[in-house]
DNA sequence: TATACGAAGATCGTATACGATCGACTATGG
DNA sequence: CCATAGTCGATCGTATACGATCTTCGTATA
């Protein structure tokens, strides 16, 4: 048996450690919905798999609970999260304050052929919406909207607020699955936000605008999950 | 040796593992400013002096490496993490953000005499300027600061946020020292804004002005710090 | 039948062992 | 004297071993 680090040649001159490699299995597998919320995570038998020891498992799962993504209980094991309306509420709410900051901080660095594809994504949205109406695919949809609006945040300067958009999304598409699943009506008013918030961003509008624009925009989207459920409607909001 | 989980007791009924143990040590020492910036942390000499083995301190410095508190490199070793001027602006400018929505969100929710109190100290800090301007202690006003705002932001309804503010907080004070040692100049303005903040949540005025009115009060200490420092002017602001 | 008790299996938490890696120091050649 | 290659020690990364704990399921008893 091959003992000690054994590096994962990953691109050429980069080694991963074996923890990392863990992680990056996990952390795929989940975000792609291969191992759905719930799913339970058996150190030794994810070890096996994986063709390592527990321990790097182990520590791979522990950073995956750090994003939300794992939950795992002292002495019975980890299980892939699920995200029960409570916890959903928390995480759009979040989302929505970093993102509605990303987009504003990334809002002067946005060039014109990143807006222009931009447009391009939204237009392709637009056209699932009006050319194929009865067969509307909130998947493809969903991912559609998060290309768009990674065009719009990714500038964000500050690395940490960027993390945390990330993550956010992270723990939305994988554990939630297709976020217009649930509130399809809010595809066509999506469209039009998208719309305005580009032309916000194009006339170079104050950035307490654009910020306010973003974080509404995803806000409304909660706002619709919440008319469906009718949880929580005391909940304060921002 | 003693070996297997041994739970400590730590109140009647409650048991953590030694890994929750370790961690707690840590975090202790270094928010308390015992462990300072730069402290190399080897894990073998901590597992000595915790009196556990390596594996649950590595486990602990990789929770305190997600926090921000600690920089672990591969093969190297584990630090206490510096906080260079960029970093501070960084986790400013999020704890910015985060602060300021959680001090919104908390607002309907403070009671009057969690007001009063925040007033009480307050008037300490003011009292702090003018009984004593010569002997002005930017530790203990700094202690001070924490106490006022924790009172106003701890009613987040948001437990993710209310974290982020959490880990904000500890990243700064344990990282960074003293705030207004290196802005003294804001503490006059600091009880000043103290008080209109107050007069807003007792008001009952809107949240986002309150947001705006927290959010301000923070990213004005953040300005003051880059007035000195001239380092990054063109950095984008909310 | 329902409940309480207890034993067995599965799985976790931790200790220990050891190869792998990095940084510093030393030696050697230019 | 400086640059470069080689060696050594400190420390990390991972594998393995094993006690501790939780859950499950069967059995006895009211």
């Amino acid at each position: 048996m091959i003992t000690g680090p054994v590096d994962i040649h990953w691109a050429p001159g980069v080694v991963v450690s074996k923890s990392q490699f863990a992680y990056e299995q996990l952390h795929g597998r989940i975000v792609s919905g291969a191992l759905a919320p719930g799913a339970r995570l058996v150190l030794a038998q994810v070890a096996t798999e994986l063709g390592v020891s527990v321990v790097p498992v182990r520590e791979a799962v522990r950073r995956l609970e750090a994003e939300g993504l794992v939950t795992f209980e002292k002495n019975v094991g980890a299980t892939v999260s699920g995200i029960d309306p409570v916890e959903y509420l928390y995480t759009m709410q979040t989302l929505s304050l970093v993102e509605g900051a990303a987009t504003a901080l990334s809002a002067r660095s946005v060039t014109a052929q990143e807006l222009a594809a931009a447009r391009e994504i939204n237009g392709r949205m637009r056209a699932m919406l009006e050319e194929f109406p009865q067969h509307f695919d909130p998947v493809e949809f969903t991912r559609l909207n998060h290309d768009f609006h990674s065009v719009l945040f990714e500038h964000c300067p500050n690395p940490h607020i960027l993390d945390l958009v990330h993550r956010g999304w992270n723990r939305l598409t994988a554990l939630r699955g297709s976020t217009f699943s649930f509130v399809p009506e809010r595809a066509g008013e999506s469209v039009a936000e998208h719309e305005r918030l580009l032309d916000l961003i194009e006339h170079g509008a104050p950035v307490a605008d654009i910020e306010l624009a973003a974080r509404r925009h995803r806000s409304a989207t909660l706002d619709a999950y919440l008319a469906r459920t009718a949880a929580h409607p005391d909940f304060p909001t921002l």
